[in-house]
DNA sequence: GAAGATTGAAACGTCAATCTTG
DNA sequence: CAAGATTGACGTTTCAATCTTC
């Protein structure tokens, strides 16, 4: 488990019997991550073809006209709107923009804040949500909620919390815990940890 | 619960105390689903942030060489590419293009099937892979395996692994296992009920 | 005709620059 | 000058159409 030569070393085909204990520990230890990005890719992807299919919006519209729904007086700012629906600024002025055209949402200038503006739902928007909510809800409920024990979904639900919290601290700052100039990084990830030794004499 | 009103009720603001009651449990119904959102969202991100920071490789472009370093012969069809890398296959033709012209990767023709092509991993691709994977592993170990206990990540594994293969079965034909025509259908996501029986009398 | 791969057109998102207002 | 929002230029991905080979 030491010398992992794993599929990416030197000879192209054997060493001495790697392919095997290698492989498999190393799928073993990378699997969690992979499952994550399967599933979410999956998931996403089916409730985005259902609600076009359906009613014609894409999951990223859907969730803008959720969160503006929920929002007081059913009408927020561009830039908090951009913080709950995960985009950058400009992502989220391009998706008012179709919105807008839909007549789904009316952009209006902020009181308070002159440089600010709001994303306002409509009645047609409103409509249009309600009745995609029922396809967005049923879809969830059929490919995650309903598929788990509520206990795994706890675990779950408190394991990416911790994860989500981890990857949201400052980009920069809190970089090399275990990455040493030298190259005496720790990885542990033995599936690929195979592509980095391979190399070595 | 079962009137629920929530934010998108008709009333603009009040019409019995909702937004209280109503609106903890329907956070909670969707908390595991949105925080799996953003899990995958924040983490995502800092894979890619940090593999075009220290290598100029997108975490498209590293998976890609990852998947043919792993093949046989280092060397794989641009479908299988595909389904491994989760893009469409048009999607993998644009992204071997940009890794062909990195000279990381070469395109040659199948010699089983004049139809097909293979991606071939080139010295120089192996040796960015190689450099790349150090910062793969580590973001991976850093913002998700390390971050979880053993039995966490065993719950994940196995429960999203559930998901995805729920989320993968034929896109039709397992449609309406709860969703009836006249509109009865059952939701349980409480939350975004409100939306749906807001409009009802 | 079906499958593998590529291409053109278009959708969507980001970054950097800009404009406006605080 | 800092903050909110938008715009322009660009990169990536998909769908539909196409070409080639089975």
């Amino acid at each position: 488990m030491t010398g992992a030569a794993g599929p990416i070393a030197e000879a192209p085909e054997t060493t001495n019997g790697s392919r095997t204990a290698d492989e498999a520990s190393a799928a073993a230890h990378l699997a969690p991550w992979r499952t994550f990005l399967l599933a979410h890719a999956r998931i996403t992807r089916r409730l985005d073809e259902e609600l076009r299919a359906e009613h014609g919006l894409s999951l990223a519209e859907y969730e803008a006209l959720l969160q503006i729904a929920y929002a007081p007086s059913r009408r927020l700012r561009m830039s908090q709107l951009a913080e709950r629906v995960l985009l950058s600024r400009s992502g989220v002025t391009r998706l008012i923009d179709r919105l807008v055209a839909d007549r789904f949402v009316e952009r209006v200038a902020c009181e308070s804040d002159a440089r600010g503006a709001e994303a306002v739902l409509t009645e047609l928007g409103l409509e249009r949500l309600r009745a995609a909510a029922r396809t967005h809800v049923r879809g969830i409920d059929q490919y995650f909620l309903s598929v788990l024990p509520d206990d795994e979904l706890d675990v779950i639900e408190h394991a990416l919390g911790e994860v989500a919290d981890r990857a949201g601290r400052s980009a920069i700052a809190d970089f090399p815990p275990d990455c040493t100039p030298d190259g005496t990084a720790t990885p542990t990830t033995a599936g690929e940890r195979s592509v980095i030794d391979a190399g070595r004499p």
